[in-house]
DNA sequence: TGTTGACCTTATAGTCACTATAAGGTGTTA
DNA sequence: TAACACCTTATAGTGACTATAAGGTCAACA
């Protein structure tokens, strides 16, 4: 298979294998005599596992570190529940301050009843103050 | 007043203030004859500005759009209704986005007990089978 | 035979909002 | 004279791609 029918059945851009590769996420493809790289199960497969750790947020750095574990299958699996734990841990840290912001921005949209002058715009007068 | 003077009073890096100088954020200063930055109430001002939308979020083209504003009183203020309300509703799919993945990543959580091999490791496992 | 077209190759630069580093000039103090 | 804090510019790095350029390969068609 080559670069393009991978990207097209993974649905991804035959750019973004290539960065993976790389990156060294996925393993360096056999070449064809005219330099195209050919891919095989092996590589579909890591390949999925990569996308599916990209949909869960996960960063190519914490993806080097599950592919590590997953090349040593009888270690215990400790690090991989404490890399999603921290994974989890940041989410939630995301979505906090997003809430936080969210309540911010509530209130300042509260400050203009439209169509207003912009000097008379209670939103520009509230950034100004800053966050209280 | 010089610029680590007023990177300090405003609790930024100086760097940071030459970089939304250079961004066409903060009008460019008068120099002194050594060709040492000097800035004023005004500055001190706007960079106010700045750093209180930088703290709601705002992109730095979204800061621009609003210092267009600023400059126009006169003007009704409907943009910036608008482009508040469009970031509103930005930072909401943001939140809707990650809650989806915390709720994701929690069943992932679910499927190892810990202290498995990392064969046996149901987190691994669910990874590779995408999201459902 | 020539040429279109889809595909492949590498290399380079851009995104965003900084942050870090290097290499050097200025000005006050010891 | 030297140390020190401060200033200057220029350049590169962050993360995970994405876009562009410039060119090579191969099958099909006129
Ligand atoms: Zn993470
Ligand atoms: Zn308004
Ligand atoms: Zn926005
Ligand atoms: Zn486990």
């Amino acid at each position: 298979m080559r670069i393009g029918q991978l990207a097209r059945k993974m649905g991804v851009d035959t750019q973004t294998i290539r960065f993976y590769e790389k990156e060294g996420l996925l393993p360096t493809p056999d070449r064809q005599k005219n330099g195209y790289r050919t891919y095989g199960k092996k590589h579909g497969e890591e390949l999925a596992f990569i996308l599916g750790c990209r949909l869960l947020n996960l960063s190519l750095s914490e993806i080097r570190q599950l592919q590590v574990c997953r090349k040593n299958p009888h270690q215990p699996c400790a690090a991989i529940n404490t890399l999603l734990d921290d994974h989890i841990a940041r989410v939630q840290s995301q979505i906090a301050t997003l809430e936080a912001l969210q309540q911010q921005l509530a209130v300042l949209r509260k400050q203009c009843d439209d169509d207003r002058a912009v000097a008379e715009c209670g939103i520009l007068a509230g950034i100004g103050e800053g966050p209280r």
